[in-house]
DNA sequence: CTAGACCCTTGATCAAAGTCTAGAGTCAAG
DNA sequence: CTTGACTCTAGACTTTGATCAAGGGTCTAG
């Protein structure tokens, strides 16, 4: 087997990972990261599976997930003595929100789609159907 | 002539947009709103396009605008010649973050499902394909 | 040994979009 | 006139997700 080498810094780990050390030891008080070995002088002493954690972590966030959500995402895989079943209905879980996100965003989506074509782009604000549905009738102030 | 009276109070022009009224007051030091005129007493004194210009606010917040974007959008509105197209063109750019975001969601949307699909929701923890995808993750980057 | 890069903790600060508080004045009803 | 609801201002607080600063200890190369 590879990699037997723990003893990453948290500067490392950042530079790899891609976020700033300041982020890492945030996570870590929020729970989204194990407290890590730590060396005699303390320095925190990480490795590989730190900078996967990381990375799964950047990639929700970057889909818009909270880092609670992440928190709820990343305990599935602490619930291994629960069984396979409530980790099971825990991604369940996560999927329907990610079914509800989607549709809200598809709803608004709509809405932002219909205003634009009937937008001609140019000519009198009055009649732009973007600040119309917003402004809804009778404005005249 | 239905001369209306201006003399809507904050409570009532609170209550009719359906906003807290620090909020009312929040958007005024914004710049989303304009200085209402003011009773000798200095209270607020708003008439009905208060009301909508509030609804606009909302309903742009809803079609996922920030506040600042909405203080352009409102600032354009006013201007004949160039207000309509740059409307439209911050609707559109709207649009397509919205479908950006909607598509990486599905895109992790379907990868969750397939775990979901492939996971019996009994047995060895080992085996679940949902914790071996959280344990591992991320073969390169 | 010493300089410079790195790490430690605690606590402050930021942005967004409000929300809430304190202390004081005002308005409408009874 | 008094009571209670309403409004005023200024400023503090909230949440999320970090980022920065101060004041120190550690590590490594020359």
């Amino acid at each position: 087997m590879n990699s037997q080498s723990p003893s990453l810094t948290i500067g490392t780990v950042a530079k790899r990972a891609g976020v700033a050390i300041d982020t890492i030891r945030f996570y870590e008080r929020e729970g989204l990261l194990p407290e890590p070995l730590r060396r005699a002088s303390g320095y925190r002493s990480y490795d590989d599976s730190a900078i996967n954690r990381l990375r799964f972590i950047r990639r929700a966030k970057d889909l818009g997930f909270t880092l609670e959500e992440i928190r709820d995402l990343l305990a599935l895989s602490v619930d291994r003595h629960r069984g396979v079943k409530a980790v099971k209905q825990r991604a369940a879980q996560r999927l329907a929100d990610i079914d509800a996100r989607i549709a809200e965003l598809t709803r608004i989506r709509q809405g932002l789609e219909q205003l634009i074509e009937a937008c001609p782009g140019r000519g009198d604000p009055e009649q732009c159907p973007i600040l119309r549905a917003l402004a809804d009738e009778e404005p005249q102030a």
